[in-house]
DNA sequence: CTGGATCCGACATGATACTG
DNA sequence: CAGTATCATGTCGGATCCAG
């Protein structure tokens, strides 16, 4: 093994249980520092170049290997077995082998991986509702900063 | 400048406008194939490692840089820097400078920041309620992985 | 106090070759 | 077909030094 075992260094807690620290910071829904734990985690695994891809991928239906690697196009075979162990590991995706003689595996969502697909969704809605404020934000930056003092 | 304008060579659309191709697989929600884009953007900046944080503790209140910078600990201001140059230039953080002899700044979310809160806010919950499952998928898996073949 | 500029190491990703 | 192993490399992030 060489990645996906433990990533950056993030100075993470992970076992620890998840309840607030001795000057009672968070009462509610106060994530607000402890995401380095477990959110973090399921960030940088959504978060990567290829996971969300294949997710989605995955939700309309079942796919072989060589199936995924065709539709997502830009992805290396590497990357792809990387992407696809760390989901599986995670239990957000079900592998499949079928013991033939041309190798046959398959790969679906679980109903875990399924969930957050939708929750996923919610993240790209916000970024299909916002998409233009943000690029305006960003032309409006752009544009102070190439002209700072006229 | 050295990073944060252009990433990873995510071979990405950008200004194309969000309609579906020739082939019409899209209809009403499927950002399936197209996340490469804007999404993928949102996501690279939600889910890198400090901007998070900052978001969240924007959220409660505008903070200075080095109010910042002690809260979050691990940072370097280098990165805090640059996170917050991002977020800024996306317009989810405002960036207020005081010219006074100490130099002071702060920083605060924007309405457009706040709605990017709420919206990870699900992420988080998610995570929340289902890290036992993936806990126990990843302990399952590991434990496959001694016992191949006893 | 805020933050720009440089150097540099670590890690993730991609390319390639090999295997069952 | 479905990987694994190895090597090359680009980018990110941290440490430092310097400046307004």
């Amino acid at each position: 093994m060489e990645e996906g075992t433990s990533k950056s260094p993030t100075h993470c807690c992970d076992t620890g249980p998840p309840h607030e620290d001795a000057e009672g910071h968070w009462d509610a829904h106060q994530w607000d520092t402890r995401e380095d734990c477990e959110v973090r985690q399921i960030l940088d695994r959504v978060a990567d170049k290829w996971s969300l891809l294949v997710i989605a991928l995955l939700e309309r239906r079942r796919l072989r290997f060589t199936e995924l690697r065709r539709e997502i196009d830009g992805v290396s075979q590497r990357m792809l077995t990387v992407t696809l162990r760390q989901l599986e590991r995670d239990g957000l995706v079900r592998r499949t082998v079928y013991p033939v003689v041309p190798p046959r595996v398959d790969y679906e969502l679980t109903p875990l991986g399924s969930t957050l697909h939708e929750t996923i969704q919610a993240l790209v809605t916000w970024t299909e509702a916002h998409q233009n404020e943000i690029a305006a934000a960003r032309a409006a930056y752009d544009a102070a900063q190439a002209a700072p003092a006229p």
